[in-house]
DNA sequence: TGCACAACTGTGACCGTGCACATCGAAGCG
DNA sequence: CGCTTCGATGTGCACGGTCACAGTTGTGCA
């Protein structure tokens, strides 16, 4: 059988219509599952496609019905534990409903890398994009370069909301933040994310929203970067002035940070500063003390993303995204009432 | 110019062709930067291209040619940082090469899960794969189903060479090993990656070799999962016997739930055990204690990886991939000279 | 002036698949 | 029994590029 192929090119549809001895267009109905096929028919097409080691070649599908099956995925800090989880899940549920991934990660964040990104993608003729782990300026570039294929993010942003799926990050920080009020705590500190991300915006917001929901004063959110070196830092300059009891930072690196500053000035955690953080990370609960945090389900919000996407490209009945995934609160060793010294 | 533009379709190259009054080779041409064109043409057709937001079809263009430039990258654990890191150095190199990216995700890995990645890859018609953090399995199925495109891997195995980039995961894990005999250390367990991994077994191997060399009798190392849960787990396990004085954990996560495990236990790093991690994630300068371990470019390894491969693809002149990466011993605060109560 | 040669551009086939439409035989039905 | 209907299959072309090859100029040189 396999004598019978031309050397040195893959077999098509019509070298396996020709051994099977019928035509291309029957073999083409056998790859897509056409229903008026006859079962003979069918099962000696597939076993010449068996016998050849046939492959259908995607290109050439997606040249006749111009449909490339693939998503594209942008991606800042794709190393972190969160977009990473969430990438992996998307994947996942991609190559479940028959997609293929695309991905396109963004060193920087100035306006020509996200336009050289989007352009990558688009280049690949990509059927959707999914966001992750947004900041504003992808939404202007998105906005800005008419960008006519679905895509979905990953995080509230307040303005192209149809397309916006996420977990709750103002409920989350609500939580945390009415933790640490509910402990007793009333001089709180925020140490945000950077200022461009829409995540570190939401959770400032919860921020916020509690301490005022609660009549407590607040002072100005310091923005951070995300690392555990920041968090550091702005530890140690924040301990110079000492007017606090507690911080919640905006993800848990950040919070071993903190951890790492308040025990460097001899003072304990939670002992005489509780600190909260945000995503738990599986390492959160062996930092010393294990990290009090917010629990994001990173792999759920991936798979709704890619369902939510997979809907608008195929105009089937769109899931419910409204439907926002809920945080929750993580109580462990890093937070506990105020001190006396304090009150 | 734009209203002379057919409806409902993207514009093709005969389209820009037409508007700019030259036959569709001399597009394809101007597209292929071809030498031999005449500069006010080509800056003609690209001002009708500009004009029509023309943008090539790659499926076409895979279609013609035969080449899709896209390659393929198989991940395990994509989540961890040390081959997100990579992942991500691999997607910019990638896109700079002009090549696109794929991704497979393994959320399991028995040989089936492994062989439809790989499938899901091949039936892209990827011109290459790289196997991330890869498992003995996976070199299984690679060889099993005749993969004939080239393919490189991330670490060390002993066959396969020809495709193989590794950091010197071996020279490492000697490195943190003679960091511990040096301090004094002769009762030092390991705190190994899971069996079938390549680079578990690398980093196991290389402290076997460094405890022969210095004449340091060992016990059988302990398989674990990469997890700082596992690694805490383990800890309580070893602490109920407490035959030792050090453990060289076979990456940072393990390495931080050891340190939980001893310090519930009511015992101190360093002053009771020392403790030293591999990878060095960015978060182990900030554990408590600053976390000893052996740094690896990660980045570094991605890069290379993709020079490797593209090298391979286009038969050029191979890149010399025995250069390995040298990781690098961080002293931290994790590790110190055995207490004089274990001597 | 003629000729070789390079620079530049055009023509038509082809890549592998899906689609629209045609065909053909068998079954249903009045 | 002829007509319709339907199931199963075949025919030819389109998709948007690239490739091989074939012109058509212009230029240098004998």
């Amino acid at each position: 059988m396999i004598s019978e192929m031309p050397p040195g090119r893959a077999p098509s549809i019509r070298d396996v219509a020709r051994l099977a001895g019928v035509s291309h267009q029957t073999v083409s109905r056998v790859l897509n599952n056409h229903p008026s096929i006859r079962d003979t028919t069918k099962a000696r097409v597939l076993q010449v496609m068996e016998d050849v080691h046939y492959r259908p070649n995607r290109a050439a599908r997606a040249l006749g019905n111009g449909r490339s099956r693939t998503i594209g995925v942008l991606s800042a800090s794709g190393s972190h534990y969160g977009p990473a989880s969430s990438i992996a899940a998307i994947q996942d549920a991609a190559r479940e409903a028959g997609y293929y991934v695309n991905m396109a990660n963004l060193s920087a964040v100035d306006p020509e890398s996200i336009e050289a990104a989007l352009t990558h993608l688009m280049s690949q003729s990509v059927e959707g994009i999914v966001v992750i782990a947004p900041q504003v300026r992808v939404f202007d570039a998105l906005e800005h370069m008419a960008i006519d294929v679905p895509f979905v993010t990953m995080q509230s942003t307040g303005r192209l909301d149809e397309h916006t799926l996420s977990v709750d990050q103002i409920a989350g920080a609500r939580l945390a933040t009415h933790h640490l009020i509910e402990l007793g705590h009333r001089d709180i500190y925020h140490l945000a994310g950077p200022q461009d991300w829409i995540e570190a915006e939401a959770r400032m917001r919860g921020f916020l929203d509690e301490m005022g929901a609660m009549d407590v004063p607040t002072t100005a959110p310091i923005l951070g970067d995300w690392t555990a070196e920041f968090g550091y830092y702005a530890g140690r300059e924040m301990l110079r002035v000492r007017d606090f009891t507690a911080i919640f930072s905006s993800n848990d690196q950040m919070a071993l940070g903190l951890i790492h500053a308040v025990r460097d000035a001899g003072l304990d955690v939670p002992g005489d500063v509780s600190i909260i953080g945000f995503d738990d990370i599986p390492e959160a609960a062996h930092f010393w003390p294990p990290l009090t945090t917010v629990r994001q389900d990173f792999a759920e919000l991936g798979r709704r993303c890619m369902a939510l996407l997979l809907s608008s490209i195929t105009d089937d009945q769109p899931v419910d995204y409204r439907d926002v995934i809920t945080p929750e609160l993580i109580v462990r060793g890093s937070t506990a009432p105020p001190s006396p010294y304090f009150r």
